[in-house]
RNA sequence: AGGGGUGUCGCCAAGUUGGUAAGGCACAAGGUUUUGAUCCUUGCAUGCGUUGGUUCGAGUCCAGCCACCCCUGCCA
């Protein structure tokens, strides 16, 4: 565990006892997208630093804004926490569900004189905030009477007033240099159907007002959030020492006695940016929508489904997490990092198969046609506990174009014409004929095997180079799909770009059929992960794979040191 | 221009009350190897945005600069 600044705020209060031993964070999503990386940082902060503590974290859908939201957001956002290896505290809480505590205090605010109703248009609103540098002005509406605020606001809740003729307004400061400061608006009015709440309200709370709310009716002691939010803090804590304090610990869990009860405190931290993707919900929607990835689980996305999809595990990701840390400096993590944790995952734990990508026929002269032989290979090169897998050794065979060149380059140690080579797990062979087409491309090569080279090196000479391959008539035909970046650019958010969608990588995305596995991979169940061997990790895409016809995903290749040095 | 933040190796990121720069990724060089994979060894910031100051001593304290990020939704 890497120590980080909330760990030590923590830690802090723990000592002091601040909130008598007790830890309760909260992730709360808005259920208008899916979840993406991002997300998965600040999930592994809240569940882990509860686990950590022995506390506890809710999941609660900040629900606040019906017109964006679904339930099969909500459903996917499910699935993705647990798929990630975490579970909340208690029962799923949606912010929804607080709607009526939420109208109390608003109430309340309003006969503390502390919240009128204000009928300036959005267009006005805007006008008489002021700008960055110019303070703003009060409204007209400002010094209202407590009972025509009471009026006012009650009838926006039973559904008098058309959209935008009014809103609900903190009394603050309308010269405040900070704009959330001045005079917020806490409710507005919103005809719309609510996937939770359906038509009860009219009126729908404002983040602001909601999220700090909610938070302490949930007893949360620390409500671990994005930097942008941090000139919120001033009015999260102003609304909740506006409140009374014992109504908002009736209103809620009431994990402690009224008298030890203590008001969370927002904590922020930098959001995760990785380099040559975009991390923004509003982007990968777009992407979405306009098609230039297959869905929100397309593997190239950055979204947990996609991730899982491309065969990324949750350890993994998790793994990740906790590298890249927590701290409060924005950064952009190199997505070599990433792929660095899902090799250290699926080296240990990924079983190993020959798997074919370009295949070239190879026809061993001097292995009879009708011979056939059973091989023994070990599923995985360190840990034997994983056990053998049985492979054919026939007279013909496929290896891949890229392991053959007529002209070897320096250094190579691949199969060229008079050449040796292993075949993994096999023989030694050696090229002794290349044939072509009419147009001279390489169709087949004529090789011979030495018998003696079976589990033992061959006496007197080396043979350095190693490549794998697949007997021609046990191998199956299976579709492999080679993933690169869904962008060429480090930085698709660059303003020099212009639009982000202009660096996508026209060749994220290659479709590889006709590549030949070894028949041991014919059981391979969906979700599964392979070394194929050479070439990478793969795993069986969830969706589009079958029995009859099997779909492997590319999820990273293998480090690759000959193509530094070949290129 | 007002407010709020951030600046430690190419990328992340630790740095207790000031005491003389963790770790990971990447990279480089060796070694092992029937995956040019894995694994192992070694190397990789006299420097902590910058300029001054305080101090026996500063990444850590003070002051001034500079750069970058966020904030003018009845979005979250």
């Amino acid at each position: 565990m890497t120590s980080h600044f909330i760990r030590h705020i923590i830690e802090q209060d723990l000592q002091s006892g601040k909130h008598a031993g007790r830890v309760q964070t909260r992730f709360p999503p808005e259920p208008n997208g899916f979840l993406h990386i991002g997300h998965a940082k600040s999930i592994c902060l809240n569940f882990g630093t509860a686990r950590n503590y022995n506390g506890r974290c809710n999941l609660r859908f900040d629900d606040t804004n019906p017109e964006k939201e679904s339930q099969e957001f909500i459903d996917s956002i499910k699935a993705d926490i647990q798929w990630l290896g975490f579970s909340w505290s208690g029962d799923i809480r949606y912010a929804s569900s607080y709607f009526d505590a939420l109208h109390e205090f608003a109430l309340q605010l309003i006969r503390a004189g502390k919240a009128y109703v204000c009928s300036l248009t959005p267009e006005q609103a805007r006008e008489y905030r002021g700008t960055l540098t110019a303070p703003g002005r009060e409204s007209p509406y400002r010094t209202r009477s407590v009972e025509e605020n009471l009026d006012l606001f009650t009838r926006m809740r039973a559904g008098e007033f058309p959209d935008g003729a009014h809103s609900l307004r903190a009394k603050i400061d309308m010269a405040s240099p900070n704009i959330n400061m001045r005079d917020p608006v806490i409710y507005r009015i919103r005809h719309v159907e609510h996937h939770q709440t359906g038509s009860t309200w009219p009126i729908y709370p404002m983040y602001d007002y909601a999220h700090c709310i909610s938070d302490a009716i949930e007893c949360i002691t620390h409500s671990l959030c994005t930097l942008e939010f941090e000139d919120h803090r001033p009015l999260y804590d102003w609304i909740l020492q506006t409140l009374d304090k014992a109504s908002l610990h009736a209103a809620g869990d009431r994990l402690t006695t009224p008298e030890a009860y203590v008001l969370p405190r927002q904590i922020e931290f930098a959001r995760l940016n990785i380099n040559y993707t975009v991390m923004s919900k509003r982007k990968l929607k777009e992407l979405v929508t306009q098609g230039c990835v297959k869905g929100w689980d397309d593997p190239r996305m950055p979204t947990l489904s996609g991730l899982r999809r491309r065969g990324y595990t949750p350890a993994s990701i998790r793994n990740f997490c906790e590298r890249v840390g927590i701290s409060r400096s924005e950064s952009v993590v190199d997505v070599g990092m990433l792929e660095h944790c899902i090799r250290e995952d699926l080296d240990r734990n990924a079983p190993r198969a020959m798997c074919v990508l370009r295949p070239l026929k190879v026809t061993l002269s001097n292995y009879p046609a009708q011979q056939s032989e059973t091989l023994q290979l070990p599923c995985h090169p360190k840990e034997t506990a994983m056990g053998m897998r049985e492979l054919p050794f026939e007279r013909e065979l496929y290896i891949d174009a890229s392991d053959f060149e007529e002209v070897p380059p320096p250094q190579y140690k691949r199969l060229s014409p008079g050449a040796e080579v292993r075949l993994r797990g096999a023989y030694v062979i050696r090229c002794d004929e290349v044939r072509k087409d009419a147009s001279g491309q390489v169709v087949e090569l004529i090789c011979s095997y030495d018998a003696a080279t079976l589990g033992v090196n061959p006496q007197g000479r080396k043979v350095a180079g190693v490549i794998h391959w697949v007997p021609a008539r046990e191998a199956l035909d299976v579709e492999v799909r080679i993933y690169d970046r869904l962008f060429n650019k480090e930085n698709p958010d660059d303003k020099s770009i212009g639009d982000y969608k202009q660096c996508l990588n026209p060749d994220s995305l290659q479709v590889l059929s006709g590549c030949k596995a070894e028949p041991s991979l014919r059981s391979a169940a969906p979700e599964a992960s392979f070394q194929f061997e050479r070439e990478g990790y793969f795993c069986v895409d969830r969706h589009d794979s079958s029995a009859e016809r099997l779909v492997f995903n590319r999820t990273v290749t293998l480090r690759d040191s000959w193509a530094k040095i070949s290129s």
